[in-house]
DNA sequence: ACATTTTGTTGTACATGTACTATATTCCAT
DNA sequence: ATGGAATATAGTACATGTACAACAAAATGT
């Protein structure tokens, strides 16, 4: 594993489309090997497959890889203070 | 070579501010060979190191990198149609 | 329960990114 | 014109990213 580790959510995003990591590993022109690596974190990719893969889900490469961990989309979505609590 | 070559400005943001590769680098916190490389194109930098140069010029990461090549910022932020002829 | 698909693991191989050393060249100041 | 800084070039070495094959484990649908 890499010392400085790179955060993603290539798995939610891949969930959310309903992709397995052959789907998405055709899309982007990688062996489905390599996706998982990237889901698990055991490497980060190029930044020439960060672009293809921005580019794939639509996505500013900000809004997909992080140094720091993300926070859940439903969590960023609808705040704690704003829930529901019964 | 690599054979998708991603465009970068560094060698103008590094111009900006008026900073040597060595500045840069040690900036980086990587050799200035390094910067030399990535600003003359021979390869592109990992995403990790693609993050590091984000933070350090406070820029997205997409302001500096891109598979097209970049438009010169005098041209992007004067166009055409605005500039004096005379 | 079974078959199929999806995911994880291990191992090998090769390409690319990064560091480092050394030397050459270009660019400025003075 | 000389010297020092900045940049370019070449070579070696090592780390990391990616592909590929084989097999195990887990998940899913029927």
């Amino acid at each position: 594993m890499p010392e400085k580790t790179i955060y993603n959510r290539l798995a939610v995003l891949r969930a959310e489309r309903g992709l397995s990591r052959q789907d998405l590993a055709s899309g982007l022109g990688v062996n489905y090997q390599t996706v998982g690596y990237l889901e698990r974190g055991e490497y980060s990719p190029s930044l020439e497959l960060a672009f293809r893969i921005s580019d794939f889900f639509r996505l500013p490469i900000e809004a997909i890889f992080s140094r720091e961990p993300f926070r859940p989309f439903s969590e960023a979505l609808y705040p704690e203070e704003t829930r529901n609590t019964q």
